[in-house]
DNA sequence: AGCACA
């Protein structure tokens, strides 16, 4: 009759060895949850985790026999059993001597880095960004310092810096269209975005357009039209980089709650519009008012803290997005520093404006909400730059109009919130041979 | 809960 320690693997005592054997572990474990383990007791020269089909099998191999035999001798006599996340581990001594081969070639430091790009446009990333984030490193040490550096760091994207080009298209302006990482041929991008407005049940105006997009940089430009019986918009931005980042950001997003006003953004084949004359359902914002010296919200001259990265190229610093992709997406208020500090201060005290647009009646019962933190966003209430010019008046609509027309649920910065992060790309660095 | 990967 065979005996179980007939079975080597199912010895209940094994021969000592260094490497130590762990099993029953929380899948989630880490090498160094294992080397926190075993850490007490000697020096952890290698860890193994995931093993096994179920890869809740794990090796420690210490530096020492005899740590290794510490090990199991505590645990041996501990009225509490070795755990990892409050789940009980089981070890043994291991059959074999040593951990062969932990680190797999992906971990072992080479002087090539294995990027992986995450994030909404990361077909974006090109070559030529790539040539300047990765590299060939010369040597093994600049690789694994620059993973170390890197790795997991949420690295925003930064239109300011001349360094990081977005796509060649975007650069030289050509208009040509440019190639994705895939081969796929990718819309020329362009300075003024074409915005179609799907479900259409509140009204959308030139006011609301230029709250919504100005939270991505200046609008220079706005002219709507009807076209196929919906609302279309065109909104020129200074610079192509701006309305990469607001398309991105806010592509198949709704103006406002309940999935109204759902927008779609591609980008127009114009780069500088036409307005003819300032109404509301077109408007030149960079035209000059005499009234003003500085009409145009200084875009140029502006010099905003820079946070990362080579002097700004020019007034808009992605970076400072960054901190709203941590927490609700909310860009900070600061934000608009960058380009509409021309603008008068609007602190959060101008919900009136918000209420102001002449929204049609909503579909349904609209519970009311308050509009505090809706005006999170100073200068971006609905009120024009400074270089609005007559026969436009932002307040033309009353409070009495508002009175008795139905509001939506929340105010365009509605979308602001729920919008797409701004485009942050992760880049993960695995060091190959 | 019982010995990996290449």
């Amino acid at each position: 009759m065979a005996s179980v320690s007939s079975q080597p693997q199912f010895r209940y005592t094994q021969p000592p060895s260094k490497v130590l054997h762990l099993r029953n572990l929380p899948w989630e474990c880490t090498e160094e949850e294992l080397i926190e383990l075993g850490k007490p007791f000697g020096k952890v020269v290698n860890t193994k985790c995931n093993v096994g089909a179920n890869r809740n099998q794990a090796f420690i191999e210490f530096a020492d026999l005899n740590q290794a035999i510490a090990m199991i001798s505590y645990y041996a006599s501990s009225s509490e059993p070795a755990q990892v996340r409050g789940k009980t581990v089981y070890l043994q001594y291991s059959n074999r001597q040593e951990i062969v081969n932990n680190k797999t070639t992906a971990d072992v430091a080479g002087n090539v880095l294995l990027v992986t790009i995450e994030g909404q446009d990361a077909r974006l990333v090109s070559i030529d960004v790539l040539h300047l984030a990765l590299v060939q490193f010369s040597d093994a040490e600049t690789a694994t310092s620059a993973k170390n550096a890197l790795d997991g760091r949420i690295i925003p994207r930064d239109y300011t810096n001349p360094y990081l080009p977005v796509a060649p298209s975007a650069i030289d302006g050509s208009g040509q269209f440019s190639l994705g990482l895939d081969g796929k041929k990718l819309e020329p991008e362009s300075n003024v975005l074409l915005a179609s407005i799907e479900n259409m049940q509140y009204a959308v105006t030139l006011d609301v357009l230029q709250m919504v997009f100005s939270a991505f940089g200046p609008v220079q430009k706005i002219a709507m039209f009807d076209k196929n019986g919906g609302l279309q918009a065109l909104i020129q931005y200074p610079d192509v980089q701006t309305a990469i980042v607001a398309k991105e950001a806010l592509e198949g997003h709704c103006i406002y709650d309940g999935g109204f006003c759902k927008l779609h953004i591609s980008y127009s084949r114009h780069t500088d519009l036409s307005i003819k004359v300032n109404n509301d359902r077109s408007r030149d914002y960079t035209i000059p008012n005499p009234t003003l010296v500085n009409p145009q919200p200084s875009i140029l001259g502006q010099q905003p803290v820079q946070t990362m990265g080579p002097p700004a190229a020019h007034q808009y610093n992605g970076t400072q997005y960054a901190p709203g992709s941590e927490q609700g997406m909310m860009p900070p208020p600061q934000h608009s520093a960058g380009w509409a500090s021309a603008v008068p201060p609007m602190p959060q005290s101008m919900p009136v404006q918000m209420t102001n647009h002449p929204y049609m009646p909503p579909p349904a019962s609209m519970p009311q909400m308050a509009p505090t933190g809706m005006m999170q966003m100073p200068g971006q209430g609905g009120i024009p730059p400074a270089g609005t010019v007559p026969p436009y008046t932002p307040n033309q609509m009353t409070e009495s109009s508002s009175e008795q027309i139905q509001k939506p649920l929340h105010g365009p910065l509605f979308v602001i919130r729920t919008m797409r992060k701004f485009t942050i790309w992760r880049l993960i660095f695995i060091v190959v041979e």
